[in-house]
DNA sequence: CTGCTTAAACACG
DNA sequence: CGTGTTTAAGCAG
């Protein structure tokens, strides 16, 4: 019946152009998709590590919010301070900035709120659990979630390739390489 | 159109 | 029950 099965979609679909430059296909395997190459340094001699999949987004929006000013950072892992709370630096300055109240949505989409707690954590490897957590933790918005958000994460995590999940039977999402 | 959010169904351990 | 995946639909830019 139908073997005209063309596309789902209506109109025009053209397939998944899904992002731009996201591999994760395979584990392995680099992406070698860029024909270019361009310039990139692989060196990482200087530590900057960050550079790939949506780090493009994360970096950019991160660096929104990790230096709000353009005063430049020398240190090549800048990352916010966490941890602690009273230091939570950005974090916190754009979450509860403004005057309303540590209640607001954080402005940060569920794909970033996700990266920035595996990111900061200390192996760059975290369960489910602990994303929650650090969620949590840092937005009080989430300790009493409408019923959603948990979900809203998992689905983050699984539509994303770029959070590769290492370990077996507790999934420990990792980020990519 | 693209991307983010929510809600929910559904296989799995 | 929690995790993971997938549909689907609505909404903002």
């Amino acid at each position: 019946m139908s073997p005209d099965k063309k596309a789902e979609s209506p109109g025009v679909l053209a397939e998944r152009t899904d992002l731009r430059g996201v591999c994760g296909t395979l584990p392995e395997a680099e992406c070698a998709a860029s024909p270019l190459a361009t310039s990139l340094d692989r060196s990482s001699s200087s530590g900057d590590e960050e550079l790939t999949n949506l780090n493009w987004l994360h970096e950019n929006l991160l660096q929104n919010f990790t230096l709000g000013g353009p005063e430049a950072q020398s240190s090549p892992s800048p990352l916010f301070d966490i941890e602690g709370n009273h230091g939570s630096s950005v974090i916190s300055s754009a979450a509860s900035h403004g005057g309303e109240s540590v209640k607001s949505k954080p402005p940060f989409s569920f794909s970033l709120l996700i990266y920035m707690a595996i990111e900061q954590s200390p192996s760059k490897s975290l369960p489910v659990k602990d994303i929650y957590g650090w969620i949590l933790e840092h937005f009080p918005y989430f300790s009493s979630a409408p019923t959603g958000w948990k979900n809203s994460v998992r689905h983050n995590l699984s539509l994303n390739k770029c959070f590769r999940k290492v370990e077996r039977s507790l999934g420990k999402v990792k980020l990519c390489d």
